[in-house]
RNA sequence: CGGGGCGUGGCUCAGCCUGGUAGAGCGCCGCCUUCGGGAGGCGGAUGUCGGAGGUUCGAAUCCUCUCGCCCCGACCA
């Protein structure tokens, strides 16, 4: 491809919209566009670094059994009425009408399709186990579309979902795709990590998360720096050692005028966080909950809200508390309640003693309670955030880790949440209907091109890795148009290496020489190799690494040897 | 949906506070020079100052409404 013909609206300066470097990198290198918010044009040369995803992630699917189909992105309302999620999506759910004025959703996801499909055509136990994936444009009504391709309204995604008649035949599929998305990630050369994920209100058996490690991740991610546990800071759990027991002192009551803080208290009353008792007020479905944390243990919310069973949880605000406790926020504490309230502790609440909390009256605090002897143990769950360095609570020796992560993929066991909800059945060898069991497996096909960029870049632009890369090599022709044997030369250089099998971008435009050094850094290619005047004299090519600093003269067999390290496409 | 910020030429931004009839750099077009890291010179084109209404002799600037975009909090690939 001669890059005189090809249109590459590369930017000169960051535009102000872009933040994370992955955005403003692909909206420099003239990778994408943006249409509106949430919404963007792919252009040629991003539309070919898409491809290579969808590539690596079809032959990986396929390569495991499953087959593609594509689904339409417009669905009918009355799918999802009945699945139930047509009342349960909320506003992310883009609703339209026709102009019989039926009502019809774009497609979020496609759950309700697919199983719609498949109940009318699969009858026996005999068709099972089925896996069918597509590629496809998706929808959602994001509250907060952002970083670019990141978090787009509209995005493709590979979704796959499979259906089974017993359990463990949903567990060998998930484990195959397991399989695969750790191979098709590794193909794409990211830095990943698979990890054990919350199930959420959809409440499926198992599921994990695929991130890509970077700073820019919207997720928390633990994982053991010594054996292979790794899960998302929502469940991710830690072993804790226990505290010695005490001599219990005497409780009493403290003035701790305007002590609202957990800081303050602890510096007035000259105590470690670790000695206080706080106590958080949430609202469970609008509802007052109390729940007790170690004073330097951050509450999950997403823990929180699983232990409470809750369909929604939310802080309190301060006049809520007040009004639910009847004390004021900073000085609530679980003994002697004015209200009679649900009180919920994290287990590690539980084992402090001599404790201080507040005593339910402004500007009072108890001191050196214990559990037992001046309150009644509460009930116990875990309520709090791990930490970096805790103990695995999975192996002996190895110590918690936590990193940013990006989603790319997600595999899910979804049992019989659609299946049941649609009726979907199929007869069993002895002639019994019976339910099947489900799985999906999603890809952030789109999402997958700006984590890769997060991940592999430098001061001077993208770095991609071999199998994204939009091209494998780049020529530089320095002025070519003035230098007929330059021209020829990297023409002739152009055709043999496509004729090897490479993917070449030939620099063949009337810029000089910075403006086209500048441009191939932007755009991230592999391999770089000049052809000037100043090298052919000398009956060489210059190659560059363009992770590497260096040039090498090189003839035409050295070359192909040193491209052998990315390969040919 | 709350909270914060921003809309001025293709891009980045100044001008707005304190109204007086729109500017810089980059990009674009032409010419010259230059020719290995987004060069230099000369000349040129390009603006409903996001939109509507209002105040005023006069509005990019002040007021009201509206649209769009970005950033911070609850979802998900």
């Amino acid at each position: 491809m001669r890059a005189s013909q090809l249109f590459i609206p590369t930017l000169k300066e960051t535009p102000a919209e872009a933040e994370l470097v992955s955005h403003q990198l692909l909206l420099r290198g003239g990778f994408v566009r943006r249409l509106a918010s949430g919404l963007y044009t792919w252009l040629p040369l991003g539309l070919r670094v898409l491809r290579k995803v969808e590539r690596v992630v079809r032959e990986e699917m396929d390569r495991c059994g499953a087959q593609e189909i594509l689904m339409p992105v417009v669905q009918p309302a009355e799918l999802w009425q009945e699945s139930g999620r047509w009342e349960q999506y909320g506003p992310e759910l883009l609703r339209i009408r026709d102009r019989h004025e039926r009502e019809f959703c774009l497609g979020p996801t496609h759950e309700e399709v697919v199983t719609d499909l498949l109940r009318r055509e699969i009858h026996s136990y005999r068709q099972l186990p089925i896996n069918v994936y597509q590629i496809q444009t998706k929808f959602r009504d994001e509250i907060r579309p952002r970083f670019g391709l990141m978090r787009g309204r509209e995005f493709v995604m590979k979704d796959a979902y499979s259906f089974h008649l017993e359990a463990a035949s949903l567990e060998s599929t998930y484990q195959a795709m397991f399989a695969a998305y750790t191979r098709i990630f590794t193909r794409l050369g990211l830095d990943f990590r698979a990890v054990e994920a919350d199930t959420g209100a959809i409440g499926g058996k198992r599921s994990h998360e695929f991130h890509v490690l970077a700073d820019s991740g919207e997720d928390a991610i633990v994982f053991c720096h010594h054996c292979d546990y790794a899960a998302n800071l929502e469940l991710a759990q830690s072993r804790l050692s226990g505290e010695a027991p005490e001599a219990p002192l005497a409780a009493e009551e403290v003035t701790t005028p305007g002590i609202r803080s957990v800081a303050a208290q602890a510096e007035m009353l000259k105590i470690s966080a670790a000695r206080i008792v706080k106590t958080v007020v949430v609202m469970a479905d609008e509802k007052p909950v109390l729940l007790l944390l170690r004073g330097d243990d951050e509450l999950n919310l997403v823990k929180a809200t699983n232990a409470l069973a809750a369909k929604g949880l939310r802080l309190a605000t301060l006049e809520e508390a007040e009004e639910a406790c009847g004390a004021p926020v900073g000085f609530i504490g679980p003994k002697d309640l004015p209200r009679d309230l649900p009180i919920l502790a994290d287990q590690r609440a539980l084992t402090v003693q001599n404790f201080s909390t507040g005593a339910n009256v402004a500007d009072l605090h108890w001191i050196n309670l214990n559990w037992g002897r001046d309150l009644p143990l509460a009930a116990a769950a875990d309520l709090r955030s791990v930490r970096a360095g805790e103990a695995c609570p999975r192996c002996a020796t190895g110590t918690l880790g936590i990193r940013r992560g990006i989603e790319v993929g997600h595999v899910f066991q979804l049992g019989e949440r659609y299946s049941k909800a649609m009726n979907m059945t199929v007869l069993d060898e002895t002639g019994r209907d019976r339910t099947v069991t489900m799985g999906c497996y999603g890809i952030g096909v789109s999402r997958v091109v700006a984590a890769a960029v997060e991940q592999h870049f430098d001061d001077r632009g993208i770095l991609w890795p071999a199998a994204l890369a939009p091209f494998t090599v780049g020529i530089v022709a320095i002025n070519g148009r003035k230098s007929p044997e330059v021209a020829a030369a990297a023409e002739m250089l152009h055709d043999q290496l496509e004729a090897a099998g490479y993917t070449v971008l030939l620099d063949d435009r009337d810029e000089r020489p910075g403006v086209q050094f500048a441009t191939m850094d932007l755009i991230g290619l592999p391999h770089r190799v000049v052809v000037s005047d100043r090298v052919l004299a000398q009956g060489v090519f210059e190659y560059r690494d363009r992770r590497g600093a260096d040039n090498m003269h090189l003839n035409y067999e050295e070359l192909l040897t040193q491209l052998k390290g990315g390969e040919p496409s």
